[in-house]
DNA sequence: GTATTTGCAAATCGTTTGCGGCTTG
DNA sequence: CAAGCCGCAAACGATTTGCAAATAC
Protein backbone atom coordinates (compact mmCIF):
# COMPACT_ATOMS: atom_id res chain seq x y z
CA UNK A 1 0.00 0.00 0.00
CA UNK A 2 3.02 2.56 0.65
CA UNK A 3 3.42 4.78 -2.00
CA UNK A 4 6.07 3.77 -4.27
CA UNK A 5 9.02 5.77 -4.94
CA UNK A 6 9.84 6.63 -8.45
CA UNK A 7 13.75 6.46 -10.25
CA UNK A 8 13.15 10.14 -11.69
CA UNK A 9 16.28 11.92 -13.23
CA UNK A 10 16.12 14.91 -10.28
CA UNK A 11 15.86 12.41 -7.53
CA UNK A 12 19.11 10.78 -8.62
CA UNK A 13 20.63 14.20 -9.06
CA UNK A 14 19.80 15.17 -5.44
CA UNK A 15 21.06 11.55 -4.10
CA UNK A 16 24.31 11.92 -5.92
CA UNK A 17 25.07 15.33 -4.80
CA UNK A 18 24.59 14.45 -1.45
CA UNK A 19 26.78 10.98 -1.64
CA UNK A 20 29.73 13.13 -3.01
CA UNK A 21 30.48 14.36 -0.28
CA UNK A 22 31.09 13.76 3.43
CA UNK A 23 29.81 17.14 4.46
CA UNK A 24 26.61 18.68 6.14
CA UNK A 25 25.07 20.91 3.54
CA UNK A 26 21.40 22.87 3.84
CA UNK A 27 18.74 22.57 0.83
CA UNK A 28 19.80 25.89 -0.20
CA UNK A 29 23.73 25.00 -0.99
CA UNK A 30 22.43 21.69 -2.94
CA UNK A 31 20.32 23.50 -4.93
CA UNK A 32 23.17 26.12 -5.61
CA UNK A 33 25.10 23.02 -6.38
CA UNK A 34 22.96 21.35 -8.84
CA UNK A 35 22.48 24.98 -10.38
CA UNK A 36 26.00 25.87 -11.10
CA UNK A 37 26.47 22.46 -12.03
CA UNK A 38 24.14 23.06 -14.87
CA UNK A 39 21.37 20.57 -13.40
CA UNK A 40 17.85 22.33 -13.43
CA UNK A 41 16.45 21.60 -10.40
CA UNK A 42 13.77 23.01 -8.38
CA UNK A 43 14.29 23.97 -5.24
CA UNK A 44 11.53 22.44 -3.83
CA UNK A 45 11.93 18.91 -5.72
CA UNK A 46 15.73 19.50 -3.73
CA UNK A 47 13.73 19.87 -0.57
CA UNK A 48 11.50 17.07 -0.88
CA UNK A 49 14.08 14.42 -1.54
CA UNK A 50 15.93 15.42 1.16
CA UNK A 51 13.24 15.31 3.81
CA UNK A 52 12.55 12.36 1.57
CA UNK A 53 15.88 10.82 2.18
CA UNK A 54 15.80 11.68 5.82
CA UNK A 55 12.81 9.56 6.43
CA UNK A 56 13.96 6.83 4.62
CA UNK A 57 17.55 7.26 6.91
CA UNK A 58 19.79 7.67 4.24
CA UNK A 59 20.61 10.90 4.71
CA UNK A 60 21.65 12.27 8.66
CA UNK A 61 19.94 15.91 9.56
CA UNK A 62 21.53 18.28 11.93
CA UNK A 63 19.88 21.76 12.74
CA UNK A 64 22.44 24.68 12.16
CA UNK A 65 22.64 27.67 14.76
CA UNK A 66 20.59 29.57 13.25
CA UNK A 67 18.22 26.97 12.58
CA UNK A 68 18.65 25.58 8.92
CA UNK A 69 18.40 21.92 8.67
CA UNK A 70 21.88 20.60 7.04
CA UNK A 71 21.57 16.94 5.49
CA UNK A 72 24.80 14.30 4.99
CA UNK A 73 24.49 11.17 3.46
CA UNK A 74 25.18 8.11 5.31
CA UNK A 75 23.80 5.26 3.96
CA UNK A 76 23.72 1.46 4.40
CA UNK A 77 27.42 2.31 5.67
CA UNK A 78 26.21 3.90 9.42
CA UNK A 79 23.40 0.87 9.45
CA UNK A 80 22.54 2.08 12.68
CA UNK A 81 22.94 4.85 15.66
CA UNK A 82 25.91 7.34 15.43
CA UNK A 83 27.18 10.38 15.98
CA UNK A 84 29.20 12.82 13.85
CA UNK A 85 32.35 14.93 14.76
CA UNK A 86 31.79 17.67 12.14
CA UNK A 87 34.33 21.04 11.28
CA UNK A 88 32.23 24.05 11.88
CA UNK A 89 34.47 25.79 9.09
CA UNK A 90 33.68 23.24 5.94
CA UNK A 91 31.10 20.97 7.32
CA UNK A 92 32.98 17.73 7.04
CA UNK A 93 32.15 14.88 9.10
CA UNK A 94 32.93 11.72 10.00
CA UNK A 95 31.00 9.05 11.55
CA UNK A 96 31.89 8.48 15.26
CA UNK A 97 30.50 5.52 17.45
CA UNK A 98 30.93 5.40 21.30
CA UNK A 99 29.04 2.73 23.41
CA UNK A 100 30.26 3.91 25.70
CA UNK A 101 28.51 7.01 25.57
CA UNK A 102 25.38 5.45 24.38
CA UNK A 103 25.02 3.60 27.65
CA UNK A 104 25.85 6.37 29.65
CA UNK A 105 22.74 8.32 28.50
CA UNK A 106 20.41 5.50 28.63
CA UNK A 107 21.46 4.99 32.67
CA UNK A 108 21.05 8.77 33.17
CA UNK A 109 17.04 8.71 31.41
CA UNK A 110 16.38 5.42 33.29
CA UNK A 111 17.79 6.53 36.68
CA UNK A 112 15.38 9.79 36.68
CA UNK A 113 12.44 7.61 35.46
CA UNK A 114 12.08 9.21 31.79
CA UNK A 115 10.78 6.76 29.53
CA UNK A 116 12.03 6.75 25.40
CA UNK A 117 15.22 7.80 26.51
CA UNK A 118 17.28 9.03 23.61
CA UNK A 119 19.96 11.54 22.67
CA UNK A 120 21.81 13.73 20.78
CA UNK A 121 25.73 13.98 20.39
CA UNK A 122 27.80 15.99 18.07
CA UNK A 123 31.21 17.31 17.98
CA UNK A 124 32.19 20.30 16.73
CA UNK A 125 35.92 21.60 15.96
CA UNK A 126 37.72 22.78 12.91
CA UNK A 127 39.26 20.04 11.15
CA UNK A 128 42.81 19.71 10.30
CA UNK A 129 42.35 21.11 6.59
CA UNK A 130 41.18 24.43 7.39
CA UNK A 131 43.26 25.23 10.61
CA UNK A 132 45.45 26.19 7.81
CA UNK B 1 32.13 51.74 26.12
CA UNK B 2 30.09 48.63 26.44
CA UNK B 3 26.10 49.83 26.23
CA UNK B 4 24.45 49.40 29.09
CA UNK B 5 21.69 47.50 29.99
CA UNK B 6 18.66 49.19 31.48
CA UNK B 7 16.16 47.87 34.09
CA UNK B 8 12.97 47.88 32.25
CA UNK B 9 9.71 46.52 33.44
CA UNK B 10 10.14 44.18 30.71
CA UNK B 11 13.42 42.80 31.13
CA UNK B 12 12.19 41.99 34.35
CA UNK B 13 9.30 40.73 32.86
CA UNK B 14 10.56 38.23 30.45
CA UNK B 15 13.45 37.13 33.15
CA UNK B 16 11.12 36.19 35.86
CA UNK B 17 8.77 34.10 33.48
CA UNK B 18 12.42 32.34 32.52
CA UNK B 19 13.32 31.87 35.99
CA UNK B 20 9.86 30.69 37.57
CA UNK B 21 10.23 27.11 35.77
CA UNK B 22 12.91 24.41 34.81
CA UNK B 23 11.38 23.97 31.62
CA UNK B 24 12.41 24.92 27.80
CA UNK B 25 10.39 27.00 26.42
CA UNK B 26 9.90 29.28 23.15
CA UNK B 27 9.81 32.80 22.51
CA UNK B 28 6.42 32.65 21.53
CA UNK B 29 5.39 30.42 24.37
CA UNK B 30 7.00 33.02 26.80
CA UNK B 31 5.18 36.10 25.08
CA UNK B 32 1.77 34.12 25.32
CA UNK B 33 2.00 33.44 29.23
CA UNK B 34 3.33 37.18 29.74
CA UNK B 35 0.16 38.27 28.26
CA UNK B 36 -2.15 35.96 29.28
CA UNK B 37 -0.88 36.96 33.01
CA UNK B 38 -1.91 40.17 31.80
CA UNK B 39 1.22 42.04 30.98
CA UNK B 40 1.31 43.89 28.18
CA UNK B 41 4.50 43.11 26.67
CA UNK B 42 5.65 43.12 23.03
CA UNK B 43 6.73 40.10 20.57
CA UNK B 44 9.91 41.61 19.89
CA UNK B 45 10.84 42.59 23.15
CA UNK B 46 10.79 39.62 24.30
CA UNK B 47 12.41 38.05 21.48
CA UNK B 48 15.51 40.65 22.16
CA UNK B 49 15.48 40.13 26.06
CA UNK B 50 15.92 36.23 25.10
CA UNK B 51 18.67 36.94 22.82
CA UNK B 52 20.05 39.09 25.61
CA UNK B 53 19.83 36.27 28.73
CA UNK B 54 21.25 34.12 26.34
CA UNK B 55 24.44 36.45 25.38
CA UNK B 56 24.90 36.88 28.78
CA UNK B 57 24.69 32.57 29.47
CA UNK B 58 21.61 33.16 31.57
CA UNK B 59 19.26 31.38 29.58
CA UNK B 60 20.56 27.98 27.93
CA UNK B 61 18.96 27.69 24.19
CA UNK B 62 18.05 24.14 22.69
CA UNK B 63 16.79 24.24 19.00
CA UNK B 64 14.02 22.48 18.38
CA UNK B 65 12.95 19.12 15.65
CA UNK B 66 11.70 21.93 13.56
CA UNK B 67 13.79 24.87 14.02
CA UNK B 68 12.26 26.98 16.86
CA UNK B 69 14.58 27.94 19.55
CA UNK B 70 13.62 27.21 23.20
CA UNK B 71 15.09 28.89 26.50
CA UNK B 72 15.44 27.81 30.04
CA UNK B 73 16.79 29.83 32.75
CA UNK B 74 20.23 29.06 34.12
CA UNK B 75 21.69 31.18 36.07
CA UNK B 76 24.66 31.30 38.60
CA UNK B 77 23.70 27.88 39.51
CA UNK B 78 24.83 26.06 36.03
CA UNK B 79 28.00 28.31 36.17
CA UNK B 80 29.65 26.19 34.10
CA UNK B 81 29.16 23.74 31.34
CA UNK B 82 26.76 21.10 31.74
CA UNK B 83 23.98 19.55 29.12
CA UNK B 84 20.33 18.94 30.03
CA UNK B 85 18.24 15.39 30.20
CA UNK B 86 14.66 17.01 28.49
CA UNK B 87 11.35 15.43 28.87
CA UNK B 88 9.97 15.66 24.87
CA UNK B 89 6.68 15.96 26.32
CA UNK B 90 6.57 18.70 29.14
CA UNK B 91 9.57 20.60 28.06
CA UNK B 92 11.32 20.11 32.04
CA UNK B 93 14.88 19.67 32.12
CA UNK B 94 17.25 19.08 34.81
CA UNK B 95 21.08 19.50 34.80
CA UNK B 96 23.04 17.42 33.90
CA UNK B 97 27.13 16.82 34.44
CA UNK B 98 29.31 14.22 32.63
CA UNK B 99 33.15 15.00 33.11
CA UNK B 100 33.71 11.66 31.36
CA UNK B 101 31.45 12.72 28.71
CA UNK B 102 33.47 15.41 27.94
CA UNK B 103 36.50 14.40 28.22
CA UNK B 104 35.26 11.95 25.76
CA UNK B 105 34.36 14.25 23.65
CA UNK B 106 37.61 16.32 23.72
CA UNK B 107 39.89 13.28 23.25
CA UNK B 108 38.14 12.39 19.91
CA UNK B 109 38.24 15.52 18.64
CA UNK B 110 42.07 16.01 19.10
CA UNK B 111 42.86 12.55 17.94
CA UNK B 112 41.15 13.53 14.44
CA UNK B 113 43.24 16.86 14.41
CA UNK B 114 40.20 19.16 15.04
CA UNK B 115 40.89 22.56 16.84
CA UNK B 116 38.71 24.38 19.32
CA UNK B 117 36.49 21.02 20.27
CA UNK B 118 33.26 21.62 21.38
CA UNK B 119 29.99 19.47 21.43
CA UNK B 120 26.34 19.37 22.09
CA UNK B 121 24.49 16.70 23.99
CA UNK B 122 21.40 16.60 25.06
CA UNK B 123 19.07 13.83 26.38
CA UNK B 124 15.54 12.95 25.61
CA UNK B 125 12.71 11.26 27.01
CA UNK B 126 9.40 11.24 28.74
CA UNK B 127 9.52 12.61 32.35
CA UNK B 128 8.01 10.41 34.94
CA UNK B 129 5.27 13.00 35.43
CA UNK B 130 4.22 12.71 32.26
CA UNK B 131 4.47 9.38 31.38
CA UNK B 132 1.18 9.27 33.39
C1' DG C 1 18.13 65.93 28.52
C1' DT C 2 19.64 62.16 25.97
C1' DA C 3 20.60 57.60 24.96
C1' DT C 4 18.20 53.34 25.30
C1' DT C 5 14.14 50.56 25.01
C1' DT C 6 9.41 49.56 23.28
C1' DG C 7 6.00 47.96 20.32
C1' DC C 8 3.94 47.75 16.04
C1' DA C 9 4.10 46.80 11.43
C1' DA C 10 6.75 45.61 7.60
C1' DA C 11 10.54 42.94 6.00
C1' DT C 12 13.45 38.48 6.07
C1' DC C 13 14.38 33.85 5.44
C1' DG C 14 14.15 29.03 5.38
C1' DT C 15 10.78 25.83 4.30
C1' DT C 16 6.11 24.09 2.77
C1' DT C 17 2.24 23.71 -0.22
C1' DG C 18 -1.22 24.34 -4.19
C1' DC C 19 -1.59 23.10 -8.70
C1' DG C 20 -1.37 22.61 -13.84
C1' DG C 21 1.70 20.21 -16.72
C1' DC C 22 5.22 16.53 -17.52
C1' DT C 23 7.04 11.53 -16.61
C1' DT C 24 7.34 7.06 -15.36
C1' DG C 25 5.73 2.35 -14.98
C1' DC D 1 -3.58 5.54 -19.20
C1' DA D 2 -2.88 6.46 -14.16
C1' DA D 3 -0.16 7.44 -10.35
C1' DG D 4 3.50 10.00 -9.21
C1' DC D 5 6.79 13.82 -10.06
C1' DC D 6 8.23 18.75 -11.33
C1' DG D 7 8.77 23.53 -10.81
C1' DC D 8 6.98 27.92 -10.04
C1' DA D 9 4.68 31.02 -7.40
C1' DA D 10 2.05 31.91 -3.34
C1' DA D 11 1.64 30.70 1.51
C1' DC D 12 3.77 30.02 6.08
C1' DG D 13 5.74 30.62 10.59
C1' DA D 14 9.52 31.95 13.30
C1' DT D 15 12.53 35.64 13.91
C1' DT D 16 14.42 40.33 12.76
C1' DT D 17 14.39 45.15 11.88
C1' DG D 18 12.91 50.20 10.92
C1' DC D 19 11.20 53.86 13.29
C1' DA D 20 8.62 57.18 16.18
C1' DA D 21 6.90 57.38 20.77
C1' DA D 22 7.87 56.18 25.69
C1' DT D 23 11.22 55.52 29.48
C1' DA D 24 15.35 55.14 32.39
C1' DC D 25 19.22 57.41 34.36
Amino acid sequence: MTAQRRATTQRTLVQAALTGQDRFRTAQDLFAELRAAGHPVGLSTVYRHLQALADEHLADVVRTGDGEAAYRYCGAAAGGHHHHLICRRCGYAQLIRASSVERWAQRVGQEHGYRDVDHTVEIFGVCARCTG
